[in-house]
DNA sequence: AATGTAGACAACCGCCTCTAA
DNA sequence: CTTAGAGGCGGTTGTCTACAT
């Protein structure tokens, strides 16, 4: 009839992800590419489900991976595109290069989700939260009070606010921004085009009102703002010290110069470097 | 120093859509 | 055309770590 099962559910393990394992799947996938995820345990040597290796893969051992804290413009980011696509993190993760679905939607719902709370705003419906639940006239001049405020913050208020302030699923019931909506649902190749560059503002915006200090070389790689707008250097990074003893785990195997050459160097360090810091810890 | 609590994030679960057989 | 598995997605849980008491 249909396919054959990805995996039989017998001795497959389960739970976190050990350092053979992992060497083992990025070996396989850097010399094999990604292609046929049911085949990738077997053929790696793993004991797991094809469907646990991709979400491995995907959301960690991925080369260009960044790793850290959400920058400030990304953050920003992430907040206008959930006002217009709702909880569709894939979609948002695919407008944020070297980022998951899975990082943004943890980051959202420990960080960001509060900081709208905490702000006043509903994280579903981006609408001030004041605006539902009261609706006596003294309530609603609290909120008008309390709108400009956030303003100055610089942050939240900029597009959902700005065009309106209607949840996302509301937002598809004007004309344009329907037609947008449309647009970023249907069409990727559109998405990117249309989302980078309308958007390009709003980070640029949002890097220059990040004022907060900044250390460099640090872990949580705040800095690396995508777009070029600074990276840090491959010499400054002490985090890439392991590189030398990289051997050990089969640097020549995995096809690191198709790796490299395709994605952002000092990003992709960091992400298997931060995890071989874990492994090894 | 020991214990409790909260935060962060990796991983799993279950559902949906697409597509091979 | 039907069926069932693959792949993808979003929601949720489990575990580890840092911090507070």
């Amino acid at each position: 009839m249909g396919r054959q099962p990805c995996c039989d559910k017998l001795g497959v393990k389960k739970g976190p992800w050990t350092a053979e394992e992992d060497k083992k799947l990025i070996n396989f996938i850097l010399t094999n590419g990604q292609c046929c995820w049911r085949a990738v345990p077997k053929l790696a040597g793993l004991r797991r489900c094809g469907k646990s290796c991709r979400l491995r893969w995907t959301n960690y051992l991925r080369p260009d991976l960044k790793r850290g804290l959400l920058t400030q413009a990304e953050e920003q980011l992430v907040i206008d595109l959930h006002a217009r696509l709702g909880n569709r993190w894939s979609k948002i993760a695919a407008r944020l290069p070297g980022r998951t679905d899975n990082e943004i939607k943890n980051h959202w719902n420990t960080h960001i989700k509060k900081k709208l709370l905490k702000m006043g705003i509903d994280p579903v419906t981006h609408e001030p939260l004041n605006k539902k639940e009261s609706s006596s006239p003294e309530d609603q001049k609290n909120l008008q009070q309390q709108e400009p405020k956030e303003g100055n913050n610089g942050d939240l208020n900029s597009e959902e606010n700005n065009s309106n302030s209607s949840s996302p699923t509301e937002n598809s019931s004007s004309g344009e921004e329907s037609l947008l909506l449309d647009r970023i649902c249907s069409d990727d190749s559109l998405m990117m085009d249309d989302l980078w560059m309308d958007h390009e503002n709003t980070l640029v915006d949002a890097l220059l009102w990040d004022t907060t200090p900044k250390v460099e070389g640090t872990n949580t790689n705040t800095n690396n703002v995508d777009m070029g707008l600074t990276v840090p250097s491959w010499e400054d990074n002490n985090n890439y010290a392991w590189l030398l003893d990289f051997e050990d785990i089969g640097v020549h195997d995995f096809g690191f110069n198709y790796c490299f050459n395709e994605i952002d160097h000092s990003n992709a360090m960091q992400t298997i470097g931060s995890e071989r810091k874990g492994s090894l810890a």
